[in-house]
DNA sequence: GTCTATATCCAGATAGAC
DNA sequence: GTCTATCTGGATATAGAC
């Protein structure tokens, strides 16, 4: 019984994975009000009353893809943060992983897009808009605390730290918008590009 | 009789530049799909059922919308083209232009997120999609030509000049859709963070 | 030209059979 | 757990009075 009741919550699970991976794809490309219940039953081959069974509500799904974003961005921001490398070195790396991750079509991309689409929107719901406050800040501080610590060393150029942290996420963002409408055509810049505006 | 109606065509057009004006407000802000018929009319003091008399449909006014804010964007392209300044000059230029437009809080601001919002959704007309296909290469162009100009004078860097380009616009977008959000907070970067990519 | 009232449609969410 | 059928609400768009 008790291996019955831990096979079901593994397959329930396993579900709800389904639903969240073709509802990031249609949230970040039509956004929240075009994206129909039924879009994302259709795109999960299951009937659309089904989706009832697994979340509350079409916002419920967004609210947990939002957070889910955060999570993933964040923990990768710190863990960044922690690695043994310059300053420079994780400015450059982490340009690097972020513009692979959007030419190699990873679900990374459709997170920003997401993320980007997101707090762009006024008509979200509350609790994701409490979602975005409350997680938003902690890359942009992240970023912003290596750039100050190159600048103490010398290594990294001189402007306002926390407007280049601004300028390092919106250009990753614009991009992975810029993106969402190429598709295929899509072609990341070289990140000397980017690079060249912190060394 | 032929006065008369001059003077009800000069009134109509006045209508129907109110209502663009606060559609462009919403339609950026809330995107198209959540922006009601009424929230437009509510904006424009005017009742729902009114906002049939000038427009047909929600959908009009959206490709209006958007096909002014390319007229507007390529016909300040191919201006800013003309003028009689060097490469650096127009690429400084065009640079401290759209960011003072993103402080200022102007117009320009908001077409620019309309325009970012519109290309990164899936879930708009088709007419539209026509328009923007159409239209949304112009700016990309002209950046790219005044780009290889000041590269074979030595006056740019070497990057590739339709990289450079894109993220000339997709960085400009980002930083209107991070403004969106953050309206009073935000402050524009210095303009020189981003002319370091070009110079 | 402008409003109010209403027809129509469509999407979100629920109920109940299997 | 999954489906089909249905309720319900809300938004677009129209009709008709003033």
């Amino acid at each position: 019984m008790g291996r019955n009741k831990e096979l079901n919550q593994k397959i329930k699970d396993e579900r709800k994975e389904q639903i969240l991976t073709h509802a990031l794809r249609l949230f970040a490309t039509k956004g929240l009000a075009a994206t129909k219940i039924s879009d994302i039953a259709s795109a999960s081959s299951m009937s659309q009353g089904l989706i009832y069974h697994y979340y509350r509500s079409k916002e419920d799904i967004f609210v947990e893809l939002i957070s889910g974003a955060f999570e993933k961005i964040n923990a990768a921001s710190l863990e960044l943060e922690r690695l043994p490398l310059s300053p420079p070195e994780k400015i450059r790396l982490a340009l690097e992983t972020l513009l692979q991750g959007l030419t190699d079509n990873e679900d990374t991309g459709l997170y920003y897009l997401l993320i980007a689409v997101a707090t762009a929107s006024e008509a979200i719901p509350d609790e994701a808009k409490k979602v975005i406050s409350e997680k938003n800040t902690a890359p942009y501080e992240v970023v912003t605390r290596i750039i100050r610590e190159g600048q103490r060393d010398g290594s990294l150029k001189n402007f306002d730290a926390e407007a280049l942290a601004l300028v390092f996420w919106t250009s990753i963002k614009g991009l992975a918008i810029h993106k969402a409408t190429h598709r295929e055509k899509f072609k990341a810049p070289d990140p000397e590009i980017l690079l060249s505006m912190f060394m």
